[in-house]
RNA sequence: UCCUUCUUAGCUCAGCUGGUUAGAGCACAUGACUGUUAAUCAUGGGGUCCUUGGUUCGAGCCCAAGAGAGGGAGCCA
């Protein structure tokens, strides 16, 4: 018989009542007498569980026995009327096939919650829990959504390489990618490594950011977006920061920095809203467990614009609050954590757009305001998170590009091809990067990125 | 990388001023109960007190070093 999936049956109950089903999921939990017995089964299709009663003398004992937490079982039998009350409806079992044991004795996940601590220990198994169910839920929901919001817009999905060449983003510290015998590397006559004689005849790394090619494929196909892992070997060990994350890149051409700022604010809302539309029976879960203000802050974010305001002014907003801050505050300052904290949640209690910073504290492709201090860079702050996404207007101009690879120390040989869109076509455009691991904290209230996808890679760890 | 806290049963934790045989709840096992809702009740098994070294008549507890984890900061997305 053909297996459905408990989604499938509790949303159309009246549908299949009295229908013979045939379920297949994990044990949650069983309970019961001798006469009776009551399992709690889950898919993973949703986050509730559907209860499957056992008429004890139906079934051998060895079966039976064998009906433990985490043990994966088929059932097949009645969907009937629930008589219990936590319920509406629960299916009469007639037939029972163990198709996975877990043993009780060594299982790890028990009936009771655990620690986020603890099941990152068994991150092979967390999946099998609630909350991280409902993360990896909302992890697809969120993903698809990405890839919906830019397919409706008319912008086109570009695969930016994972290995570069390139050297110039200046985004973080990188992975190195060789083939190369690390033990006995080849040098050359000066005793450097020798990387001619590596896998691409050249030093490599892990991507830092796909937003140079990004630029290149919006200088032909207009309006783009990337979407894929992203690598920094930061020694960062924060709630925020991971070795390997995914990055949403898009790029415009055409779009100044306002155009650029009314589309992170629209694309942001949008994937909240979806989450709501969507995956509501996850959120309350969480919502309930975790962060009880879950769900009304994100429905205040879809309705709330965001503040939009000059480096300039928040600085002056800052001096003039007479906070005690760790680190002072004054003009040409990269604002700190506890600055953009006491403006998003003390000063405005919303979300912050910041733009036009001092151009000393921003990339070198940003592009320069007229007043020759400030760039049209714009970073998008969020309550809890910090910085969730940062963007600019590039910087279009061959010249003042030019110029500031030489300020900054970028080889032109190195980024030739980047500096060739300027010298061919060359247009006004601007883009964003939105760490999908800081949406996705923000989207499911956890506190820890580790906890919003399924196997964090940070330093000294990269287990399983 | 810096600051800080923590590490005792499978899990979450208690453990007095350094004192004899280290406890609880949950989990697990066995039993009871004819409809349970993270079932309940009874009984039971389960310990390298993170590691190494030191102080002491005596260390889970004090000291030192190391390992691992959490939180904060920096860097950033």
């Amino acid at each position: 018989m053909k297996r459905i999936k408990i989604k499938e049956i509790l949303s159309n109950s009246s549908q299949y009542i009295d229908q013979q089903i045939t379920l297949k999921g994990w044990v949650r939990t069983k309970r019961g007498n001798k006469h009776v017995a009551f399992v709690a089964l889950n898919d993973g299709s949703t986050i509730h569980t559907i209860q499957i009663v056992l008429d004890v003398v139906k079934f051998s004992e060895d079966q039976l026995k064998d009906v433990t937490t985490g043990a994966c079982i088929g059932v097949t039998g009645k969907l009937v009327q629930s008589q219990g009350a936590g319920q509406s409806v629960e299916m009469q079992a007639e037939a029972l096939e163990i198709i996975g044991v877990a043993d009780p004795e060594t299982y790890p996940l028990q009936k009771k919650g655990h620690s986020l601590e603890f099941l990152r220990e068994i991150a092979h198994l967390r999946p099998r829990t609630n909350t991280f169910s409902c993360v990896l839920r909302l992890r697809h929901a969120m993903a698809f959504a990405v890839h919906k919001f830019y397919n409706d817009k008319g912008f086109v999905y570009v695969h930016t390489p994972i290995i570069t060449g390139s050297d110039a983003e200046g985004a973080g510290a990188m992975f190195q990618v060789t083939t190369l015998d690390v033990s006995n590397p080849p040098k050359t006559k000066e005793g450097a490594i020798d990387y001619t004689k590596d896998f691409f005849g050249k030093s490599t790394n892990l991507t830092v950011s796909g937003q140079l090619e990004g630029e290149l494929a919006a200088m032909a196909l207009g309006e783009v977006y990337t979407f894929g892992p992203t690598f920094r070997a930061e020694n960062s060990n924060t709630t925020r920061h991971l070795a390997e994350f995914w990055m949403i890149e898009p790029e415009m051409a055409f779009y100044e920095i306002q155009d650029n700022m009314d589309l992170a604010e629209e694309f942001l809302k949008y994937l909240v809203q979806y989450a709501l539309d969507n995956c509501i029976d996850d959120l309350n879960f969480l919502n309930e467990m975790y962060d009880k203000e879950l769900v009304g802050r994100l429905k205040s974010i879809v309705e709330t614009p965001f503040v939009r305001l000059n480096y300039t002014e928040a600085v002056e907003i800052l001096i003039a609050s007479k906070q005690k801050f760790e680190y002072k505050v004054e003009w040409g300052i990269d604002l700190h954590s506890e600055h953009e904290r006491y403006l998003v949640e003390k000063h405005f209690m919303k979300p912050v757009i910041l733009t036009n910073y001092p151009k000393e504290i921003k990339a070198f492709y940003m592009k320069a305001n007229e007043d020759g201090k400030t760039v049209r860079a714009m970073d998008v702050l969020f309550p809890g998170i910090g910085e969730i996404i940062g963007g600019s207007q590039r910087e279009d101009n061959l010249e003042k590009l030019q110029a500031r690879c030489k300020e900054v120390g970028i080889h032109e040989n190195e980024i030739w091809w980047y500096l060739d869109t300027r010298k061919f076509g060359s247009a006004p455009h601007s883009g964003f990067g939105l760490g999908f691991e800081r949406l996705m904290l923000f989207v499911t209230g956890m506190g820890n990125i580790r906890d919003v996808i399924p196997f964090p890679r940070t330093p000294q760890s990269a287990e399983f």
